[in-house]
DNA sequence: CTGAAAGCGCTTACAG
DNA sequence: CTGAAAGCGCTTACAG
């Protein structure tokens, strides 16, 4: 039932080494052979069996997508959502496939093997947030081509593609400055998770550069999820900061609702700054001033690498630093500075 | 570099074959001649090539994962998510992989055709949730098992996995009229979504059963998305409903905060009742109750199901509709009633 | 520009 | 219980 390269051959007439030469764009068959086997190969819908593919060139055009779940399960943050959905995307217009793998730490070793080893994949994207990741190592150790979404400090071999948290989180701090805001606090990433630590040290050279002091008992730790955004907050309150810079939408979101259950009001008490701009963050209530990333470049951004790095393989460590935009909505009480402007 | 069955054969002294037997099982190995070879497998940490064995045996314990992404968006609802991951690691545990596919609109023939002529999959896992889906067709046509979260009515072969919305939605209704509620309204999904379609008549069934009368007014349609269960709720303000059982948890939500915007209080002026119990739902203001979907069991379910289906192929179609569960929190003013009692 | 042939790394009758 | 051999559907030097 399933046709193979050899029953295209019968069809056009001419030998299965030619068949196979025009459908991966060999330069070396004359333009009508080419015309014809092209045609044949549309009308009956000609599929190439990927894993003879595969096992013949070594390319299969799959690229594996390994996502850390950690002990917190970050799928509840839509973040990473929308970054599948910006890979799965990019793939598709490179006429890639992708196969996933959810790294729970109960499965990770055996996957990990399975996936370097099953010769099924062409190379793959890691989305790993944390310092001395063991996938990361691993997947150093293998010849395997691959790029990680997060920059890694400590490595300067891996290559990968990144967000400007840095400097991210000194426009957020800058901004609340411009809208009057002195003490500004931050909910920080775990001191583990590289965007974390990023986003901190945007936010104390931020404070440094406007002169502002900084105070430890304005930063409090979280884990990313809503609670812990909510509880950190809590927290916060007590040494009465007039402005919050969360690491994420959600734990900003999360504030709020601290604030408001505390008996706060935003922006008029405390104004927050959030970061990613998910969809959320324009229909929290007041509608979020946030970072923005720029979650397709990044799905293109990475895939495209990783594809360059298949074809040519690399020497040296490749990067790309995607910029972040400030998204000013209503939580910092922009109202107010346009009314007095 | 990598190693091949023929180089397990030679270091553990014994044929191609004879390695491959042991790898796949076969009884006939003597014991000392398995013992030997899983020792030198074990110890080189050898992984097939699952492309050869995909090729030469037509099995490659791989499964296809599409979710039709639509207009809409469906990756905004952590729904999609955590069904995924559910997926996901039920795969693991049976040692098998996924290919992710989110079909959009513009890749989706492309992409139907990768999928099923590719030769790379053992079967496919469709998470379409509209009648009339052109992929089912198209699986349907090919001989490739697959399994399809959420059931069909108009489609008899199909196999399928689903949660038991109508029996959900009836809980959900008899709920709110043991709370004391007599104008209940439905924030329904589209007419064409089938789990729409499913709670929808959940919701009329337990209507005729309470002797409560049926009015079209107290229904209205959204298409899952936070904005337009807002808007919906908007719309059933004027006809002054004291419940709302809404089709999503994400809904639900977005309609509690269009009451609280149109200065209504929940539980006390309209009670309440969200689907799915999303993480989200325990931490709403208040705290929403809601039927729970056994994500969970969806996902092993479907994976068992597909699984069982290549391994022994249909001949009829299998069913398998998981139970749900009324999660009670505060949104319907439980505690009201536990005074009262 | 084209075809015959070898080979990718497995599985699986077949023969013993 | 075990091995030699054919074959899965491709790609890719090699020869012409």
């Amino acid at each position: 039932m399933t046709l193979t390269l050899e029953d295209i051959a019968r069809i056009a007439g001419c030998s299965r080494s030619t068949v196979s030469r025009v459908i991966n764009g060999d330069v070396n068959v004359s333009v009508s052979t080419r015309q014809r086997v092209k045609k044949v190969i549309t009308e009956l819908n000609f599929q190439p069996n990927l894993a003879a593919r595969g096992l013949a060139s070594g390319q299969t055009h799959i690229l594996g997508l390994i996502i850390p779940l950690g002990v917190v399960s970050l799928f509840t943050d839509p973040f990473y959502p929308q970054l599948i959905q910006s890979i799965s995307s990019a793939c598709s217009q490179r006429d890639y496939s992708i196969m996933l793998w959810l790294a729970t730490p109960e499965f990770e070793r055996r996957m990990i093997h399975q996936i370097l080893f099953n010769g099924l994949i062409d190379g793959v994207i890691v989305a790993s947030m944390s310092l001395n990741d063991s996938i990361i190592q691993s997947l150093a150790e293998s010849k395997l081509p691959f790029v990680a979404v997060g920059r890694n400090p400590n490595d300067e071999t891996t290559c990968y593609v990144d967000v400007d948290n840095y400097n991210g989180a000194r426009m957020a701090i800058e901004y609340l400055y411009k809208m009057g805001r002195r003490r500004i606090a931050t909910i920080a990433g775990p001191s583990d998770v590289i965007v974390g630590v990023d986003r901190l040290r945007g936010y104390k050279a931020a404070l440094a550069e406007l002169g502002l002091p900084y105070d430890p008992s304005l930063v409090v730790t979280s884990d990313f999820s809503d609670e812990s955004g909510y509880a950190a907050m809590q927290k916060l309150i007590e040494y009465k900061p007039d402005a919050v810079f969360a690491n994420s939408d959600v734990m900003a979101v999360a504030a709020i609702r601290a604030l408001h259950d505390a008996g706060f009001s935003v922006p008029e008490d405390v104004a927050i700054v959030g970061f990613d701009d998910i969809t959320l963050a324009a229909r929290s209530t007041p509608p979020l001033t946030t970072i923005r990333q720029p979650i397709d470049l990044i799905g293109a951004g990475v895939v495209n690498m990783l594809i360059d790095l298949i074809e040519h393989p690399a020497t040296a460590q490749r990067s790309l630093v995607l910029p972040t935009e400030l998204i000013i909505r209503s939580s910092c009480g922009e109202d107010l500075l346009k009314n007095s402007e």
